[in-house]
RNA sequence: GCCCUCGUGGUGAAAUUGGUAGACACAAAGGACUUAAAAUCCUUGCCGCUUGCGGAGUGCCAGUUCGAGUCUGGCCGAGGGCACCA
């Protein structure tokens, strides 16, 4: 009997050199079998591998080898998402080049991933910063230049003085660098976009197929298309000065009655008639100290500068109202300009109510009511219009809203509108450490496409980065060529490392191929991703890009048999565990803490108590990180993966604990108890069976671990096996023949391959059972059990629990019920109800 | 301010279509084994009276229903997202 101590150490590397050697996780299109395509987000190669990681690559492996025992045809790969500015930053602080860094980095990781005992096909693996990857990236940047979809244009852009670089809008956060910190400022610039506005409509639309994504996500994507349909309307101006009309956009023109002024963004064009004008320039300075962020603004004050001009209503010429300057009105939406409409918008009400404007209300919820007023909130919803000529009686919003446009159109006065939110993505980044981009200028700035045959252009090798600023564009010796005897500069900015992500998927269906990006033969086998699993901070910048690149490569030429790159997307949540000051209010690592008589002390020095505060997601900065290492190294990967799947669903934050890692690591040792338990069961060899309890309890764990595989719930596949584990030690007591034990314990270890594959493959093996992997079947009649518990309740409430055969009819039952003697005692009285569920329960509602 | 999600024991959570609330696990307490400790195993959601039984109970208040954690309305609280988007 082999009963000694589970050793994970010797196990783990044997069954991670066995998958190794024979390649088992290497895949081939094969066109018999259906593909299933598995992708994590791949990570930066920061340094080292954290419990993050864990949570995602699990969550995608116990999925990848799930469906490769379901018979599928798996693609499982993994790459580096190696460029961008930490290498920079970390290259400047330690004084060497950032591919070193990198480098350095993807090795250790991999190894780290690789302990994880985790089914990749790493014969795939790419890394977006090697020239055999972004050469094909260069490519479709400049196939997207020839279809139109890549524009240069000079624009204010977000500039962030610490790393001295452009971000996009979606990169600031609350008006600071995302990365940095740092306040953003405002700087004009060439820059290069990609033209995603043009498929607005399409990304929009196309969430509505996306059924197996989230629908937080789809509802984020929508906001941020941010498609309105609405009006543009010109209003004529009375004015001194040279000013004719305004252009305003509306998705409300059907409160025009209502309308009682009307204003400007600060920077629209008009305001170059008032910048010499001092009490406007002072008004300028008082919005910009409110911030430009919609949240800072959301309970600021409304305020307006009123000029001296005067517009008129175009459905009503007797109206006459103000022109205001005003903070709430942005100009890089519509037209800069806005219509006040003070009884049905909140904003306008605001500002009205602060500068005495008139205030009309024109929708009124009831029909009847021709009273209607407003007070202190503006009425936004549905009712009929009143008080506005000829549009009175229109229901709102469904026929007056277009019923306006219509009017509107025929007069000549407004034009139907469809506005989006959606700007285009600003792609060039003012940095060395990124894919080049493969243009150079000629000695009158115009710019030119680099030839095909002469991409990748190569990024230049460097020593040592600038201390700030972009190193490439120093670099005069590679800045400077010259092509048929004429002088060009090369362009010294690199892409946005989002374009790498945004088709790193389908360089994994071919990731040798050298050709071109991908092989459309491979794209059209392996696409679309049918699993994609990664952080919800994706939600938007990455995920839309990605779907951009679906639609701006396979647009004219349509070469692709899919719409969207991403079937399903599934959104882990995050690890958190618990963070530690010391007295001095420092941070202190959890590694540097003591636990004493259940308090908390530092380790370094035990008199200093520690200070426990909320649980929060991992970070170095708040230094409350374990490292996954260490862990592997001491309790194992199966004990690691049993633990981050247990005790949260995988879609919520999960907390990290001690006495969490270590209850999975004692329940692996429990298990390999109980295996030499049965391996000697086995040998016993009962002639036959004393019962079918172990037979039927199979079938009805086999549908469990089914059900909750299908369906994401990893934390309840543990609590399957946790019970499982229960019912075979008491189950073991009994007395089996060899082939039934074979038969349901050889399925039961199948379905914990997913979870814990090298304990599993260990336990099959030494049963020394055929190495046909197959996710098992059950038998449905099996689970309906003859015997079961039935639910009496009397009016409404659980009074007993009978055992009864299976498919009883009401009768019979009830007559069971009036026999029972703790029941009788509820039964005085006159039935004066009663409803009968086969086979669950039966209530009998009794008047006394 | 708007949009979304979520409120279940000391804790993380289960409860597929409305039908046995608290599976599974962590912590704590008590018990068993042991000379003792460790390890292991068992018991325990709360309140009330003697093992048993009874009562209340899924953020709060109503409603629908024979029956509500689950459905509807209102309120309170937490978390996430955002663009004052007209």
């Amino acid at each position: 009997m082999n009963s000694e101590r589970y050793n994970f150490k010797i196990i783990e590397k044997k069954w991670q050199s066995y998958w190794d050697s024979k390649k088992v996780y290497s895949t081939k299109i094969d066109k018999n079998k259906k593909k299933f395509y598995c992708l994590e987000m791949f990570p930066y190669p920061s340094g080292k591998i954290h419990m993050g990681h864990v949570r995602n690559y699990t969550i995608g492996d116990v999925l990848a080898r799930y469906k490769s025992l379901n018979g599928f045809n798996v693609l499982h790969p993994m790459g580096w998402d190696s460029f961008g500015m930490p290498a920079e930053n970390a290259a400047r602080q330690n004084n060497l080049d950032p591919k070193t860094w990198t480098e350095k980095n993807i090795s250790t990781m991999k190894s780290q991933l690789k302990i994880l005992g985790l089914s990749i096909d790493w014969d795939r693996e790419i890394s977006t910063c090697t020239p055999e990857y972004y050469k094909h990236q260069q490519e479709f940047f400049l196939e997207l230049y020839d279809k139109g979809l890549v524009y240069r244009k000079e624009q204010y852009v977000n500039w962030d003085p610490i790393d001295q670089t452009v971000l996009a809008n979606e990169q600031v956060i609350n008006g600071k660098g995302w990365r940095s910190g740092a306040i953003v400022e405002r700087k004009k610039l060439n820059q290069w976009f990609f033209k995603i506005t043009q498929f607005s409509e399409i990304l929009l639309n196309n969430l509505d197929k996306l059924k197996s994504w989230p629908n937080k996500v789809k509802i984020m994507q929508k906001n941020w298309i941010g498609k309105s349909l609405g009006c543009e309307i010109d209003f004529k101006v009375e004015s001194s000065k040279n000013i004719k009309k305004i252009r305003c956009f509306t998705t409300r023109p059907d409160t025009l009655f209502g309308m009682s002024f009307l204003a400007l963004s600060i920077d629209h064009p008009i305001s170059e008639y008032y910048k010499d004008n001092k009490d406007f320039i002072e008004f300028k300075k008082l919005c910009s100290t409110t911030g430009t962020t919609e949240e800072a603004i959301a309970n600021a004050e409304k305020i307006g500068f009123k000029t001296d001009l005067v517009a008129l209503n175009p459905l009503n010429l007797e109206n006459k109202v103000p022109v205001y300057f005003a903070n709430f009105v942005l100009m890089d939406y519509g037209h800069g300009a806005v219509f006040g409409c003070p009884a049905h918008d909140q904003r306008d009400l605001d500002f009205a109510l602060k500068y005495n404007l008139g205030i009309a209300p024109v929708v009124t919820p009831d029909k009847n009511d021709k009273n209607f007023k407003i007070k202190d909130k503006a009425y936004t919803g549905p009712g009929f219009i009143f008080n506005s000529s000829f549009l009175d009686g229109l229901k709102v919003p469904d026929e007056s809203i277009p019923k306006t446009i219509e009017y509107l159109e025929n007069k000549k006065l407004g034009t139907k509108k469809i506005n989006f939110r959606l700007k285009d993505w600003g792609i060039s980044r003012q940095r060395y450490w990124g894919c080049p981009i493969p243009i150079v200028y000629d000695e009158n700035d115009n710019p030119h496409k680099v030839p095909k045959n002469q991409l990748p252009v190569e990024l230049p090798k460097i020593n040592q980065l600038e201390s700030t600023g972009n190193s490439l564009d120093k670099l005069n010796e590679w800045k400077y060529l010259t092509i048929d005897k004429k002088k060009f500069r090369r362009e010294t900015d690199t892409l946005d490392t989002f374009v790498d992500s945004s088709w790193y998927f389908l360089r994994f269906c071919s990731s040798n191929n050298k050709e071109y990006g991908y092989n459309l033969d491979e794209i059209k086998y392996w696409m679309p991703v049918d699993q994609y699993i990664g952080g919800v901070e994706h939600a938007i910048l990455h995920l839309l890009y990605s779907r951009f690149f679906m639609q701006a490569l396979g647009y004219k030429n349509e070469k692709f048999n899919f719409d969207e790159p991403f079937e399903g997307l599934f959104t882990q949540g995050m690890v958190c565990h618990e963070t530690y000051k010391d007295p001095e209010n420092n941070w202190v690592s959890p590694d540097d803490v003591i636990t004493k008589d259940g308090e908390k002390f530092l380790k370094s020095n035990q008199s200093k108590k520690i200070i426990i505060g909320n649980s929060e997601s991992m970070s170095k900065s708040k230094k409350n990180t374990i490292d996954p290492q260490k862990i592997i190294e001491n309790y194992g990967a199966d004990s690691v993966r049993l633990f981050i799947l247990s005790d949260s669903p995988p879609e919520k934050d999960v907390q990290w604990s001690d006495e969490g890692i270590i209850s999975s690591y004692k329940f692996i040792q429990k298990l390999w108890s109980l295996h030499n338990k049965i391996l000697v069961e086995i040998n016993k060899d009962h002639s036959k069976d004393t019962n079918n309890n172990l037979l039927i309890y199979c079938d009805k764990f086999i549908k469990k671990m089914t059900d909750n595989l299908d369906r994401f719930h990893y934390n309840k596949v543990i609590a399957n096996l946790h019970e499982v584990y229960t019912f075979l030690t008491k189950e073991f007591n009994n007395s089996f023949k060899k082939e039934t034990i074979i038969n349901t314990y050889s399925k039961i270890l199948t379905t914990m391959l997913p979870v814990i594959p090298h304990y599993a493959s260990e336990c099959l093996y030494s049963l020394k059972i055929s190495n046909s992997r197959k996710w098992p079947s059950y038998n449905e009649e099996n689970i309906s059990e003859n015997i079961i518990n039935f639910v009496i309740q009397i009016n409404g409430k659980k009074r007993g629990l009978i055992k009864v055969e299976r498919d009883i009819d009401e009768r019979k039952l009830l007559e069971l019920v009036k026999k029972e003697d703790n029941l009788k005692k509820y039964l005085e009285g006159k039935i004066i109800k009663q409803i009968f569920v086969p086979n669950k329960l039966i209530n009998l509602i009794i008047k006394q």
